[in-house]
DNA sequence: ATAATTACCTTACACCGTAAGGTAATCCTT
DNA sequence: AAGGATTACCTTACGGTGTAAGGTAATTAT
């Protein structure tokens, strides 16, 4: 009883003709593993069975685990929404953190290794290079613009992150409490957590957003006049 | 030539009284090796390593590593220090936060684990009940209270991540840039790159925490008047 | 002193990332 | 079309991981 799949692509032995291995297909692959199984089930292996192929033959595209990895944080930066040219300043930072957010809760549980990790790579940084324009254009001053990006980058990925962390598999504590427990004992969890469920993210993403850029804005009308 | 140490304790058949293995003894020394070597290469062999037993030894004390997991998490969260009775709300908020991201940043690959772990262990609960209770106590209902609760706690944990993954090792990307490359490429990363050392992080910090607590504090202003 | 219990160790297994080198498919040249 | 070169993929193997199963040594209870 040989193995016979007539689904999707299939190498080595297996008729169907082969599907060559590219870096796109692996990068795909490997956000839906990840989405499937969590991070920290994630392995060279676990990928290649998805692409119908052996481990190594990953390594012929990417040096290694870690580059792929890169090359997942990259693909998920370039999925950000473009700003529109003609949208002005506040709104503008707030369509990119926004869009961040966004791309962050499609795959929550690549999100665990993104927010863990430096954005180094080229492709990142060109991306905080636009954002960070986005404050030095209007006038701010570099220290300034470094530290109004880096306060909206902490709010935005803190929230992202705990969203996400709700979503990935894996990450919980080893004993979980009962919803009897919790309200006997954590009273004041049990209170607002009927306000912790996703339907209520949104609300308290953007009110904590529109605090921020808002104090933002006043800063920005506070600058001297810019010639247009 | 049988090795011998005459430092530290030795278990197994080094001389040297035996000193016993206990939950404590390990929690802090795997606080010692993840600091040392990074979160990933984190192991309960090199932790054996440390403590001078076999790995399947501190398997007496904790069922599995995700259960020590658990009890770092807990001793992290119980060095938080107390709030003072007679600090008036919106200051007893902001220490327990500012607390928050001092134990974070006293061991920063440890709090690459943290953040991406929902805390849900019954010593978690009762100190974010604790927290959740400061913003009920003061009038503001379930909602207000789990809104500006979740608000503070995305912004300082999304600070004390970005802190910590600058101190913790590992979890930079494969390729580095260079100084003059960042320079010629990513002028403003570069420019706004003077103010991202770490001398600036509580500027940063305090700056964006304070815009977050003012608000608060305006919206506690007008809340109806409790009793005394 | 002996039995029972606790504490710790040994061995082993399935899985991980990946180095080294082999084989098969493709392309390039004639 | 044939042969050679190059690319793409696979096989095997190594040292690492968490931990199940069961042994041994130390401590405590009787």
């Amino acid at each position: 009883m040989g193995r016979s799949s007539m689904s999707e692509a299939e190498n080595k032995t297996g008729k169907g003709a082969r599907v060559p291995l590219t870096p796109d297909r692996i990068v795909e692959a490997a956000f839906q593993v990840i989405e499937e199984v969590g991070l920290d089930e994630f392995s060279t292996r676990k990928l290649a069975l998805k692409l119908h192929c052996e481990a190594m033959s990953i390594y012929h595209h990417f040096p290694s685990k870690a580059h792929l990895m890169d090359a997942l944080v990259d693909s998920t930066l370039a999925d950000l929404p473009p700003v529109p040219d003609d949208l002005p300043f506040p709104e503008r930072v707030r369509v990119i953190f926004v869009g961040f957010r966004a791309v962050g809760l499609k795959r929550p549980s690549f999100f665990q290794f993104l927010s863990v990790h430096r954005l180094n790579t080229p492709f990142a940084l060109t991306v905080l290079d636009r954002i960070i324009a986005e404050f030095r254009i209007v006038g701010f001053d570099d220290r300034t613009a470094a530290h109004l990006f880096r306060m909206l980058g902490y709010y935005v990925m803190g929230a992202t992150l705990d969203e996400t962390n709700g979503y990935a598999k894996g990450g919980t504590s080893v004993q979980v409490i009962t919803e009897d427990d919790l309200r006997r004992d954590y009273p004041n969890v049990s209170a607002a957590g009927a306000y912790f469920s996703a339907e209520n993210w949104d609300a308290i993403f953007h009110r904590g957003l529109n605090i921020l850029l808002s104090e933002i804005e006043t800063l920005a009308r506070e600058l001297p006049a810019r010639k247009a």
